[in-house]
DNA sequence: CGACACTTTGACTGTAGTCAATGTAAGTGG
DNA sequence: CCACTTACATTGACTACAGTCAAAGTGTCG
């Protein structure tokens, strides 16, 4: 089901100061590593099944997971993108309505329930910064809802890429930072990226190699995406030009 | 800006049982009315503009609130269908990425930053449920997000009947809450349905007089709706049988 | 009554979906 | 090493669903 649990070392991990744990002192750090434990996945691995009730709530500590509702007729949508330091599951627990997917090499910092609930429930600034990052996942589902609900193929795909090129070191690659040029490699296929757009694959390669004849990007083996003009693109994805766009802020 | 305020008696609250104050004692509850006040807006009335920063966070105490995000270009998205009592606005503030309309006849119960924000990092079980109630957002959020992308204009217009109907004490009219049959009336206009469900006016009118002619649902004055039979319209609305869907659950 | 806002209906268009064939790359086993 | 498989991507031809534009219908309010 999942990768062998590790010892942790909170005082080394690389979300120390960007995950909700950056909430907490040294010594709260010391409990908490030890009902903390580290689990490894592989590309395709399923973390959680929908309809299942997880036993653990985690963080991520590198690589992504997708959020994957399916219906009964074989219909797909992806309803989440997740990074590091983005959380999985709820802190105390509950039914899940899609599944979590890990869609690349994935580790989860997992704490277990209801013991972490426990911990949380004596840890008011643990407490608040779970509450903020939840509100900031709301906003940005929906401002999805809105790429979904109201963008054409074209700004739906010139969005994704924006996405992928801002979690550029999630997604593998390195970019620089406040340049005007991005590369990445995307982790996802073309079907995922459809699910995730509301598309169909072949409109998403459609509406790539339109961007590749525009020269907005450059693809090397269908992975690699180069893009010498950010702005270019923001203007394809049809974006306000003071909101920063994108599933995740 | 809005209608002017009142004072407060939180013991006789409607929402007291069901919002988030049902998480407090008696005590705590006179301690929250103090820096509580009752507004009311009309129909229509804007509550927080697009990109503005509000100086209170509130509990819908009777009422609907749309949040809205509009692009540049004049593309709508209804994101959000709030009812009581849910809140609008961060705990702690924050600039909201989209606006917030009242579309009824709206009181919320009002707390202004930051007395709020102390108010809840002293009172955990205040804190914990705003946390749930947020997370219960993002889950519906969510399935509205499957909704956008993946079902047909007539299934989105059934979900939205559905919806409608599960809340029909908030849409206004009564209906039996656990029979087969539901009588509501809408509070919205075809348009703002339309932007509700990533569709435009005409698709949504031609959906309903859809339904109408199949005789899935009745309608008197553009208005007042009925629904004969719930299951038929469910399985119009090509919801998996077992789950509870709609923006909120 | 007339003005206005909203709804419905119709004719036509266009975008993205469907179905199908071909192309490409990575991995397997003889 | 090379055929072969498999999975994924691209491209093309055609279709269909929902959008657009326009006109007529309905209801409400002053």
């Amino acid at each position: 089901m999942s990768g062998r649990a590790n010892s942790v070392d909170c005082k080394v991990c690389v979300i120390r100061h960007t995950g909700i744990c950056a909430a907490l002192t040294a010594e709260e750090l010391d409990q908490l590593s030890r009902i903390a434990q580290v689990r490894v996945f592989k590309p395709g691995q399923v973390i959680t099944r929908q309809a299942d009730t997880p036993d653990f709530f985690a963080s991520i500590v590198s690589g992504i997971v997708l959020l994957i509702e399916t219906a009964s007729d074989g219909r797909r949508q992806i309803v989440g993108l997740l990074f590091p330091p983005d959380f999985v599951g709820r802190p105390f627990g509950s039914r899940s309505s899609y599944a979590a997917v890990a869609a690349s090499e994935l580790s989860l910092c997992c704490f277990p329930y209801p013991t972490f609930g426990r911990f949380l429930n004596t840890h008011a600034g643990l407490h608040r910064r779970l509450l903020e990052h939840t509100l900031d996942e709301l906003d940005a589902a929906r401002k999805w809802m809105f790429l979904l609900g109201r963008k054409s193929a074209g700004e739906r795909v010139a969005s994704f890429l924006l996405l992928a090129a801002r979690r550029a070191t999630s997604f593998g690659c390195a970019n620089n930072g406040l340049s005007n040029f991005a590369r990445f490699s995307l982790p996802m296929t073309r079907s995922d990226i459809a699910d995730c757009l509301g598309l169909t694959n072949e409109t998403v390669s459609r509406e790539i190699t339109r961007l590749r004849r525009r020269e907005v990007i450059e693809i090397r083996d269908n992975r690699n995406v180069v893009v010498p003009d950010l702005r270019a693109l923001r203007l394809v994805a049809g974006d306000d030009p003071d909101s920063l766009s994108g599933m995740v802020n």
